[in-house]
DNA sequence: ACTGTTAATATACACTGTTTATTGATTCAT
DNA sequence: ATGAATCAATAAACAGTGTATATTAACAGT
C-alpha cells in the first residue's frame, strides 16, 4: 500500500539524473560532468545511470536537447507581451531575450553554442528538431515584417540565386520559409550570437550594469538595414 | 664535438611535446588532448612533459598563445597587399582572413573562441597580450578609416559619453584606441565572428563553394554602415 | 674527480567511462 | 498462491586519464 506505481522511480531517476547534472554543470562547468559525481550525489552506482543512458553521451544529448527547449521556451515568450505588429520592438524583445538568457543560463549556452565535452559531436537527428524550434520565433518575427511588406531585401537580392538552393536542404529542419526571411533571420542570429558569444567567452570587456546599451546599438543597426517603413 | 649546446634536446623536446599536441588536436579534437597519449608517441614517459609544462592547463595555454599568433599572423599577412587607403578593401581582406582561417585551422579557432578543456579558463595575464595582438591588425584597419575622416560615428554617438568608461579598462590590453575606432572594431569583429561561429558549429547550413558570397554581404553591410565617403 | 643540477623514469594514487556477471526485488501467468 | 520472467541495481574489473613522489642516470662546473 505505500509504493502502487509500477516504475515510480524510474522515470524520477531518469530526471534525478538530469537534475544533478545540470546542477553540476551549473557548478563545476559542462566538460566537468562526471556519471560517477552524478551517482555519487544520488546514492547509486554509476552503472545503474547506464538503465536510464546509453552512455555519458547520450545523457548529454539529452541535456541539449533540455537546453534547446528552454532557449526556445525564452524566445517566445519574450513576444508575447509585444504587439504582432510592433515589428521594431518585437525584434527588440527577441534579441535582447537571447543575450539575457544567455547571461543567465550561461552552462545551457555554452552547452548548445560551444563544445561542450571531449570527443562530443551532437547527433543532428536528435538535436536537430528542439534545435530548428528554437530559432522559428526570430524566423517568425522576421516573416511577419516581410508579409507585412517592410522588409528590405537590398543586401540579399544581388545573391538570393545562388543561395536558395543552399538553403533548400536547411528547411528540412526549420520548416518551409521563404529565402529572404531565411537570409534575414540567419543575419540577425549571427549578429546577436557574434556578441554574446565574445561577451560570454571573456572576449569583450565587461560591460557591468549598461551592458544592454551597446548591444541595443546593435539591435538598432539591424532594424535600420532590414525594416523599412 | 656532436653536442655543443648546454640544452639541446630540452628546447626540442619543449617543442615536439606541443608539435604532437597540436597533431592529435588535429585529428581527435582538443578536448581529447591527452598528456599520455602525447608521451606514447614521442616513447617518453607522461611524466617527463612535466619538466616542460607545470600541468596539462599550461600546455594548453601554450597552445592558445600559439594559436593566437597563428591567427595575429594571419590577420596581418591579409593587409599585405592591399593599398593602405583602400579602406573597403581592407575590410574584406581581414573580414575574409578571419573566416578562412577559421576553416583551415578549425581545431586551432574552437581552441581559442570555444572551452576547450575540462575546467580550463584561459589566464587572462598569460594569453591577454597574444590575444590582443591578434586583433589590433582590425583595430588599425577601423583606425586607418577614422583618421581619413570616413568613419561613420551614428551608431556610436548616442551611447559614447556612457562607454567610454567601459572601454577604459579594455584598452590595458589593447592599447591606446579612440573609443570611435573600438566601438566599430568590436562591432566588425563581433559580426564576424557571430558569423563564422555558427557556420564553424554547424549551426548553419553548409554553404558549399560559394560560401564567401554571404559572408561577403555581410561584409559589405558593415562598410556600408560605417565607412563614409 | 667530485658535486650539484636536472631530465627522465618507475611507481602509485585517485579519478574517469564502461563492461560483465550477479543479486534482489517486482510483476505476470498459471 | 506459487513459479517464472523481467529488470533495475550492484559489485567487480578493465582500460584509460592527470598528477605526486621517490629514484635513477646523465650531464656541467668547479
Amino acid at each position: 500500500m505505500l509504493k502502487r506505481n509500477s516504475k515510480p522511480q524510474l522515470s524520477n531517476l531518469q530526471d534525478s539524473i538530469k537534475a544533478t547534472a545540470w546542477k553540476q554543470i551549473a557548478e563545476y562547468g559542462a566538460p566537468a560532468l562526471s556519471l560517477r559525481a552524478i551517482a555519487r550525489e544520488l546514492n547509486i552506482t554509476a552503472p545503474a545511470i547506464y538503465n536510464y543512458f546509453a552512455d555519458r553521451d547520450a545523457l548529454v544529448t539529452a541535456l541539449i536537447i533540455d537546453a534547446f527547449t528552454s532557449f526556445g521556451d525564452s524566445q517566445q515568450a519574450s513576444l508575447d507581451t509585444i504587439a504582432a505588429d510592433d515589428h521594431a520592438n518585437r525584434v527588440n524583445a527577441i534579441g535582447l531575450a537571447y543575450r539575457n538568457w544567455a547571461h543567465r543560463y550561461t552552462q545551457r549556452y555554452l552547452l548548445i553554442f560551444s563544445v561542450p565535452i571531449p570527443g562530443y559531436v551532437a547527433p543532428l537527428d536528435q538535436v536537430g528538431p528542439s534545435s530548428a524550434r528554437s530559432i522559428r520565433p526570430l524566423f517568425e518575427v522576421v516573416e511577419a515584417i516581410r508579409v507585412a511588406g517592410r522588409l528590405n531585401d537590398e543586401a540579399y537580392r544581388p545573391i538570393q540565386p545562388a543561395y536558395e538552393a543552399a538553403f533548400e536542404q536547411w528547411r528540412a529542419y526549420v520548416g518551409p520559409v521563404h529565402p529572404l526571411t531565411h537570409f534575414v533571420a540567419m543575419t540577425i542570429w549571427s549578429r546577436v550570437h557574434g556578441f554574446v558569444s565574445l561577451e560570454i567567452h571573456g572576449h569583450f570587456p565587461p560591460f557591468g550594469d549598461n551592458g544592454d546599451a551597446l548591444y541595443l546599438t546593435e539591435l538598432h543597426s539591424v532594424q535600420r538595414q532590414f525594416l523599412k517603413s
